[in-house]
DNA sequence: GCACACTCGACCTAAAAAGTCGAGAAAGTC
DNA sequence: GACTTTCTCGACTTTTTAGGTCGAGTGTGC
């Protein structure tokens, strides 16, 4: 029950170029040193992000990278899922087609929830949202309890 | 942002000593013959459970294995994190430890909603809720949602 | 035409996930 | 006390994924 590396970066560089705005397009190695990532890993993401439509890209001089959406029409999901394929899987098999045998059934309505729970937050937040600081209220409810912070 | 096979396995396993009751001890062979899972591999994730605290073992004719507390006490929460650690993971790092830079710093944020409400899933059901088939008032609503069962 | 910067496939390495093997040790049975 | 059963556990193998690198192109602007 991880986030990989690659969504975490396709993330921070998505919110990059949302704060950059509409102007001018940004090169890859400016994303990758403002936010701290591999150059040409980045690159792959990118690539991945503009065969999903995410994000339109120019080269040549005053080339660069740029978001083919408004920021606050592009939520976290998309840019995960973009990079991911669909979030929250069980052995690589998306939960409603796992059938389990006799008493463990009721299973699948577990991951069933976990996956709904995943979505409500991911789906919620936009590129805006996290340049702003300003996240929706329901998930500001969730970071505000203390327990939330807690490790385990 | 999947769930391995070994949690998957490990919950399985647990729901079945669950239904066993507090009778007989359940062989590791009928546990793997039951829930489809092989069984060498089984015999690993018991082992960690053991280790864990969760479920206790004899050897010899008349062994087996079976639960250290009672179903309704143990969380899948528990099992998972018994054989994966911490839930939620980014990179490998718990959400609450990471810096991000400048226009990312929110993300943060984002990541511990995720993961309070994946807890909030997983530390309500217990193995007795799963064994019979009633899940918590909660964890029910979600899956009541059409949109929960579509793939995305 | 030339420098810049994206495009994109091939490749690589390390680690994790998933699974197998086999020797051994405790528990019960006869 | 020999024997069988079943867990214990380290070592090993295989497969997949994560994460990252290289280098040859190709479109763009000046």
């Amino acid at each position: 029950m991880r986030v990989s590396a690659k969504a975490d970066y396709a993330v921070r560089a998505a919110v990059e170029l949302a704060a950059a705005g509409e102007g001018e397009p940004v090169k890859g190695e400016r994303l990758a040193t403002s936010q701290d990532i591999p150059l040409q890993f980045l690159e792959h993401i990118l690539l991945e992000l503009k065969h999903q439509g995410l994000v339109r890209a120019r080269r040549g001089a005053k080339g660069g990278y740029w978001l083919a959406r408004p920021a606050a029409e592009v939520t976290v999901a998309d840019v995960v899922r973009a990079v991911e394929g669909p979030i929250a899987n069980v052995q690589s098999m998306p939960p409603e087609t796992i059938e389990y045998a006799g008493n463990a059934e009721a299973l699948r309505d577990v991951w069933i929830a976990v996956r709904a729970n995943i979505r409500s937050v991911l789906e919620e937040v936009t590129l805006a949202d996290l340049v702003s600081g300003e996240l929706p209220r329901s998930v500001e409810q969730l970071t505000a309890e203390p327990d939330a912070w807690a490790a385990r």
